[in-house]
DNA sequence: TTATCATATCATGACTTCGTGATGTGTCAA
DNA sequence: TTGACACATCACGAAGTCATGATATGATAA
């Protein structure tokens, strides 16, 4: 069927999961207006024009992010009438973000001023 | 001083940490051979042979990783005489881990697929 | 010292990602 | 239907990221 993936086994076995998925999922949170947008959604559901709205942003820049956002599962859509309402896929997200900003607190300053990956000062 | 940072106030206010620090945080795990060492370092303190060996890749290619994952504040060094022993700089990133293997196994498949974050199919 | 092992840093080219502006799709009301 | 509104998709140029190979640094032993 559609995208099956190791389903010859009796039992659903743990899954292994390659770093590179990984990899791909956290780089939905490695992007300044992605975060902003996933950060917004904490406070509930928004559509599409008011997540414009509030970080001020074309269109465009906000769809193609929250379509990012939706591929790796942080958000989900659901259309009513002519708007569409996205929201957090999971509470865990918010665990997720929680845990991160004990960890980034600690040194905020210092990953501030890394401007590029490679090029850290 | 030194890199301050909004410490005019009186009291250490939870420290407003800006969604660019978060982004350039997660972007440390948003690397397939970062995420490896991170999750190779999960089963104890290596030294930075030890982790070239164990992925089989070019010393200077761990290097720089470790530097960049060292630099976002996931793991510390320590010199022992010729070695420089890894490991992770906190036991909660165990715990980042965790919540984002629930997340991704949900649907590990469809992230798979993407090959690039703009074009994603 | 000098040689050697272990690790770090750097410049370069290939590749990826981002924002923008233009255009496409879907929904509803008139 | 047509028009207008809300949102999605696309191509392109600018900027960022990665792996590589060469070179630099640090530590120990001879």
């Amino acid at each position: 069927m559609f995208m099956s993936e190791a389903s010859n086994s009796a039992r659903a076995a743990p899954l292994e999961v390659p770093d590179r998925v990984y990899a791909r999922f956290f780089s939905g949170l490695a992007d300044e207006t992605r975060m902003r947008i996933v950060r917004y959604l904490l406070n509930g559901p928004k559509t599409v024009g008011e997540i414009v709205g509030a970080l001020a942003m074309s269109q465009s820049r906000i769809s193609n992010h929250l379509s990012c956002l939706k591929w790796c599962g942080y958000v989900e859509a659901e259309r009513r009438g002519k708007h569409v309402h996205y929201r957090l896929a999971d509470g865990s997200i918010a665990d997720l973000i929680r845990t991160a900003s004990e960890l980034v607190s600690r040194n905020a300053a210092h990953i501030a001023v890394c401007a590029q990956l490679d090029l850290k000062p």
